[in-house]
RNA sequence: CGGGGUGUGGCUCAGCUUGGCUAGAGCACCUGGUUUGGGACCAGGGGGUCGCAGGUUCGAAUCCUGUCACCCCGACCA
């Protein structure tokens, strides 16, 4: 083996440079490619993997909730835009326009749209006039666009893949409730498949979404400390339908407005499972969105029992269910392993001719890195087994990181203090005031990630000392 | 939009300060062979006109001006 030549390109250590770490991360596993046009990226085959999984098993579920799947159309007219004044101030200053129809110009502005709520509402219009019409629950996957200033590849870019849920209710209760039955269909995904633990809660009047009556949010912890707004789950009340005159008549022939909910997540999603579970080898992909969820690595390949072996493992685990892929490439295998490492794959199972004499083979966590011997006899249960137990202790790591970077402040200098020294979330009140969350804002960095549920742990406003009734999630965001 | 940085084969970079002759290296790629339990080795081979546009000069990757793009850090946002 050589020993000076070999020039292997690294991975920036945590520690050193998180921002730097991400991007190695994000390009050594082949994620994404950066395009010729500022903002807008390539999927490559390894990242869009993800987002169908996840629109899979997310998909699932919202078919679960009585959500069916449509299309709207990618342009919005400006006139459209403009009919929620709230609305549009939020989202003017990153929309993208279309001027011109080939070489005219057009009447009217197109927006790129920014987000669907306005086509919705104006589809809405014209097809519910009577309760019974109603509830409309619908989706959509497809891409929107904000131009961004600064972007980072699956955290912030001007094009980004999501997905969109729009329902329109007979009463403000219902839209309530299902509201908040979205965001707790966010919070369980991000638990049970993604292996990431997060807090949620309302956003203040400050952070809330641009037309909305409430928001709500699920919170991610990165490992760094930083929060990742993750998923949102708006209440919109009757607002949008009283600017887009959305009205059906109810079983007493009165003509009442809707109300209305949209609740979203997007390949941002990809961005937190990457900081939540990486590590300085590179990626550790949650086995249940994994594109490959375990590799085998033959070792001799020139020897007929080995790759035999290989090849039964493999048919019977993909009959099993399991993404499995055999790396049969003629790199050797310490480049198979780093490389399987570098992509995250949750499961590499070694055999070779060593093995194949006792009936065994070698299998090697991607988490924690534990290798251990297994039998052949029943291995694709032994599999299985593991894929759930990886995913467990994944969750169980994060969901500690997380409470151990969960502070409370009682004072304004306890705030700054834990800010400045403690990366992480921080517990604190406030008095309701947008005042003192803006000073928080400008003195700190920190800014308010939810509004708690959890029992105060005092009654004084941590900024300005009044009476406060609200626990609020404080922390710098991503 | 402010501050900083970088543009040289697919990738990472050297060369630029002090202009000079066929523009280099490692990785990757192709062919053949030997290898294979933690990023193998040997031999041969293909590929760049130096982000772009002007300018200075006998001569520009190198100096000057402009411009564009990307990355990082801030302010604004999923």
């Amino acid at each position: 083996m050589a020993k000076d030549k070999k020039l292997v390109s690294e991975i920036t250590s945590m520690e050193e440079d998180f921002a730097q770490w991400y991007t190695d991360v994000v390009k050594k596993a082949e994620l994404m490619e950066y395009s010729s046009l500022k903002g807008f990226m390539i999927l490559k085959p390894r990242g869009y993997a993800i987002w169908e999984n996840i629109q899979e098993q997310l998909g699932a579920r919202f078919k679960a909730a009585g959500v069916e799947n449509v299309y709207m159309p990618l342009l919005i007219p400006e006139s459209l835009l403009q009919k929620e004044k709230d609305h549009v101030e939020g989202f003017a200053p990153e929309v993208a326009w279309v001027t011109h129809g080939g070489k005219e110009e057009l009447a009217e502005r197109l927006c790129i749209r920014p987000t669907s709520e306005t086509v919705f509402c104006d589809f809405y219009r014209n097809n519910i006039q009577s309760y019974r019409d109603l509830p409309k629950l619908y989706n959509q996957w497809c891409s929107v666009v904000r131009w961004e200033k600064t972007t980072r590849p699956f955290l912030r870019s001007s094009e980004f893949l999501w997905q969109e849920g729009h329902t329109a209710h007979a009463t403000a209760k219902e839209a309530e409730e299902f509201t908040l039955k979205m965001l707790d269909v966010y919070r369980d995904f991000c638990k049970e498949v993604l292996a990431i633990p997060v807090v949620c809660g309302r956003k203040t009047e400050k952070e809330k979404f641009a037309g909305a009556k409430a928001t709500y949010t699920i919170e991610a912890l990165m490992h760094d400390g930083k929060a990742l707004q993750s998923g949102t789950s708006h209440n919109f009340g009757d607002g949008f339908a009283k600017a887009f005159n959305i009205q059906y008549l109810n079983k007493e022939n009165v003509l009442s407005y809707v109300h209305q909910t949209s609740w979203g997540v997007s390949t941002r999603l990809i961005g937190a499972v990457i900081m939540v579970h990486g590590d300085d080898s590179g990626l550790v992909m949650p086995p249940r969105v994994a594109p490959v969820q375990a590799v085998i690595v033959p070792i001799r390949m020139e020897n007929e029992q080995v790759m035999d072996t290989c090849n039964k493992l493999k048919d019977n685990l993909i009959s099993l269910g399991i993404r499995v892929k055999a790396d049969t490439t003629d790199k050797s295998p310490g480049w198979k392993f780093a490389e399987s490492e570098m992509v995250g794959v949750p499961v590499r199972i070694e055999v070779g001719p060593k093995d194949i004499e006792n009936n065994s083979c070698v299998l090697v966590r991607r988490d924690t890195g534990e290798k251990a011997k297994a039998s052949l006899d029943n291995l694709a249960d032994t599999v299985i087994k593991l894929l759930d137990e990886i995913h467990n202790s994944m969750y169980d790591r994060a969901k500690e990181h997380l409470e151990s970077h969960i502070y409370n402040a009682y004072s304004f200098e306890e705030f700054r203090s834990t800010v400045l020294n403690k990366p992480g979330f921080i517990r604190g009140m406030w008095c309701g005031n947008r005042e003192c969350e803006e000073k928080i804002k400008e003195t700190t960095q920190a800014t308010s990630r939810c509004i708690s549920e959890e029992e105060a742990i005092g009654d004084k406003c941590i900024c300005c000392g009044k009476p406060a009734k609200t626990l609020v999630y404080w922390g710098k965001a991503y």
